[in-house]
DNA sequence: CCATAAAAGTTGTAGGATGATTGGTACATA
DNA sequence: TATGTACCAATCATCCTACAACTTTTATGG
């Protein structure tokens, strides 16, 4: 078996231990990096082969660089930043049927593979949910419930489908929270919440499947209500 | 109406400019840049502003540079690119749990907006797919068939569910040729075909996303059977 | 204390020099 | 002819220095 040979360019070297060092959040999302100069040194290239680098993490999204300031920490994923731009294009309902398509999908495989671990952190979530929802603190209530649609996802098992559904997420939170700070009574969302925990509790693939369509149909209808307003 | 000033670094529109060039075909897949002298000049900026651009795009997968040889296009897209580095470190199964994922949607959703025009072309590769079975030519059927899945997801209108199933298609194209060529029979794929494309024409939806599901369960099956051996 | 100016720190851009790799050409040899 | 070698030209890779532009901090004068 002939192997290509792998030679890789300073710039690529540089560029990929810095991917690393995003990834494994030892350079922290916000955070500014060292000045060039300490790079350089650190990483014992010139300037030109140091920007090269940074410039190609700048254009994927994961850095951002302010003249006279310094270089920051932007993101932590190239494809959440691929995602994003690629989002821009497309509408928010677009968006929506995608991420649902996702949970859909998950939300079966949860149903299959969930862990104790995993019910025991959904079970957590609903709680907490719960409690936010007494108190009527909206911003905790929304924090839950999306961490709650995370944590089903998590349970599918299938990185690939987390990262994705994490991305979509992210794009969408601004969205998401208006929803659910609109929706005037918070007892439907616990109530699909309870409906889909129990699903994948008893392992039951179609039901918790059918729970996240129920709630894809109400989001589906409030966004065509708001854009004929 | 004060505009905020957009002060877009040189490299960054250098480096916009050149994706629209790539994205609007003029520099072609597989074709040579011309030389950085040259660019220099037609963009009117240094060589390292120009570097810096050129590197952001081999890193984001549009370009690849060759020392000593030069720089040509690779993809055209982005998003593809950073899939595909996403999944190489996912698994085969993995991926196509997504792709079936976002497959199912479509054929819901195709079911209910397909056109006539839709129809007419699924028909059209049904037909091409039969001829093709008939012929024992095993490569335009396979060709077909992909052709297929693609016009399903096509007929949903929901274009960021297009670009994500295609490329995720395009990563898994020669798992499926392996897939397609090692079936025994034609026969069975050609029934799915004829089943969902009867669903979508009766617009009903959920016999289009089962027909979906049940493809998805041979293909799981196939892969499980492959990984024991 | 505050406003302003100066200074220092940092990234942006330019231009030049040298090294490394590739592709092609010419030529000698068997 | 076929093959291997030496050489040359084109091209990218890396490094270096210098200066411009911008931001942040510090110093200064009232």
């Amino acid at each position: 078996m002939i192997q290509k040979i792998n030679r890789l360019s300073l710039v690529e070297q540089v560029a990929e231990q810095m991917e690393q060092l995003i990834e494994q959040r030892q350079w922290k999302v916000g955070e500014k990096l060292p000045p060039e100069m300490e790079l350089m040194e650190k990483f014992g290239v010139s300037r030109n082969t140091l920007r090269e680098a940074i410039r190609a993490l700048v254009h994927a999204g994961l850095l951002e660089t302010r003249q006279g300031s310094g270089t920051l920490v932007r993101s932590t994923s190239v494809l959440g930043a691929a995602l994003k731009r690629h989002v821009k294009k497309s509408t928010m309902l677009e968006t929506l049927e995608v991420r649902f398509a996702l949970e859909k999908q998950a939300a079966k495989m949860a149903a299959e593979h969930r862990t104790e671990e995993d019910l025991t952190k959904l079970e957590a979530i609903v709680s907490e949910t719960k409690v936010a929802s007494e108190k009527k603190d909206i911003d905790q209530f929304i924090t839950s419930d999306i961490e709650f649609h995370k944590a089903i996802v998590q349970a599918s098992g299938n990185q690939l489908l987390i990262d994705l559904y994490e991305h979509m997420t992210d794009l969408l939170y601004s969205f998401v929270h208006d929803f659910l700070a609109m929706q005037p009574s918070f007892q439907l969302e616990q109530g699909l919440h309870l409906n889909v925990l129990d699903a994948i509790q008893k392992q039951d693939q179609a039901s918790a499947a059918m729970y996240v369509e129920n709630d894809m149909e109400v989001l589906k209808d409030y966004i065509s209500k708001m854009t004929e307003e």
